[in-house]
DNA sequence: CTATTTTAAGTTGTATACAAATGGTACTTT
DNA sequence: AAAGTACCATTTGTATACAACTTAAAATAG
């Protein structure tokens, strides 16, 4: 028997709780981490199939652990099944989109109410990193970078909600949602959108050093409510008469100032 | 080829729908909302184990659809699945469980706020329903019968949230913490739950009839505080000096009368 | 040529045999 | 006697063959 893994449980070297070896539900946790993150990311964009059988080669496993994963990114509502015909990635409506914004802007306050968690210097660091990200995001349209640091970003504000409970229907909401505006980033002002999100983030990160965890989700409240804004305008302005300077959403500039 | 059932969806008679034969997908929901059920009426108590293989058994199918149930319950939060050891009914803890009811109270108002429904004369017929039920609780103990009254009632004002993904999340929340109450009822007074249950349907079916969404929830909010108040207080006398006639919550009679 | 039916390919859903893991029990060793 | 160890029954996890379903193209009847 070898020293350096043991089935029972027990280990010989100091190494310890590293060279454990995946557990089956590890493994589909892994699984089903990088297929959210690549319908967040939009390389599997609503719409496409993503079949049982061609995940099930890439990741070296047969179809039943795969299937477990997509029945749990079906029940989220990222996917859909249909029998006989694939599993596709869901394409949300604008009604339902509305509706999760909504929701999700109702939400981020209460995340400042119920038990809140004092933010910490990591928290500050974090967030500093998303500020130069954003900064760096200027020129070129990497539409890949900015949702990163959007996912990014929402994994920080996640780790701010005590709350276990709203901290999971918080994320829900976010993939359920966050990947149908970007969906229609080709169709926006790139340097306003970036501009939109390193003001948003430096807001955010002043809020964070006065400690003032109501300041954030009031940020990220009315960030909410621009990106809602923005799509609806830009959908009825492309059913109407598709002018695209439309959109400058001059009501930002009556945000408090930072600092 | 017979006349009454064809394959590829065209019906000959006048019995359309309902001769369909049951699909892959209802067949799965169907058994998801009976083992649903069992949990929230505790016929499955929390930390039992309910094994895949019985339930294959009693429900005359394979492993494979017993499993991809339980994994939506497990999903859901309602059981944990252990391998090697069965899956097991959960039980929440004191902290979740005040966190789920405040999370509850907020989005019980939110539903109000967020594409409400109009109150229709079939919620009304309904509710009046529920009080009847409700009223003949009085005397004999019957912990199922209060059960079954809570899950309908939830049912009820489920239909009332227009917003789906807020209706879904109000949905797990419910049964996530709902059965927890259920095992406290037992030591608590009998004819003192039921007599609050009647109130509160009592006071919403006058807020329903003079069309007031908002006093409906406000009504709900204060009841869903109150179990949170009788919980803590009972675990708090529990731990101290197990007193049991402390729970008489006066307070109950500061709501404003109906009519 | 058109409309209908048949066929075929490809997909998800199910059943089942086997692998892996857990927890208890009996046994061995110190 | 106590601690450890090997074993075994039971359970969930996986792989795989097959069934059911969907879609579109091809064959066929009009």
């Amino acid at each position: 028997m070898s020293n350096i893994k043991k089935i029972d449980g027990t280990y010989d070297s100091a190494a310890e709780t590293q060279v454990r070896r995946e557990t089956s539900k590890d493994r589909r946790n892994r699984i089903y981490k990088t297929i959210r993150e690549r319908i967040s990311l939009l390389i599997y964009p609503p719409n496409s199939v993503i079949g049982e059988t061609e995940l099930a080669g890439e990741f070296n496993v047969s179809r039943t652990p795969i299937r477990s994963v997509l029945q749990r990114l079906h029940f989220e509502g990222l996917v859909q099944i249909r029998t006989g015909v694939g599993t596709v990635v869901t394409d949300v409506d604008l009604k339902t989109m509305k509706e999760v914004y909504d929701l999700r802007m109702s939400l981020t306050e209460l995340s400042a109410e119920l038990s809140p968690i004092e933010i910490t210097e990591e928290h500050i660091l974090a967030m500093e990193s998303m500020l130069e990200r954003a900064k760096n995001l200027h020129g070129r349209r990497d539409s890949m970078g900015y949702a990163r640091l959007c996912n990014d970003l929402h994994e920080v504000l996640m780790s701010l909600i005590g709350s276990k409970p709203l901290q999971e229907i918080s994320d829900n909401l976010y993939y359920r949602s966050a990947r149908i505006w970007l969906t229609m980033l080709p169709n926006l002002d790139w340097d306003q959108i970036v501009t939109d999100q390193e003001l948003e983030t430096s807001e955010m990160l002043a809020a964070m050093r006065r400690n003032d965890l109501r300041g954030m989700v009031q940020v990220r409240r009315f960030y909410l409510h621009c990106v809602l804004t923005r799509i609806s305008d830009y959908l009825q302005g492309n059913n109407s008469l598709s002018s695209r300077d439309s959109f400058k959403m001059s009501e930002r500039r009556m945000q408090p100032g930072r600092d």
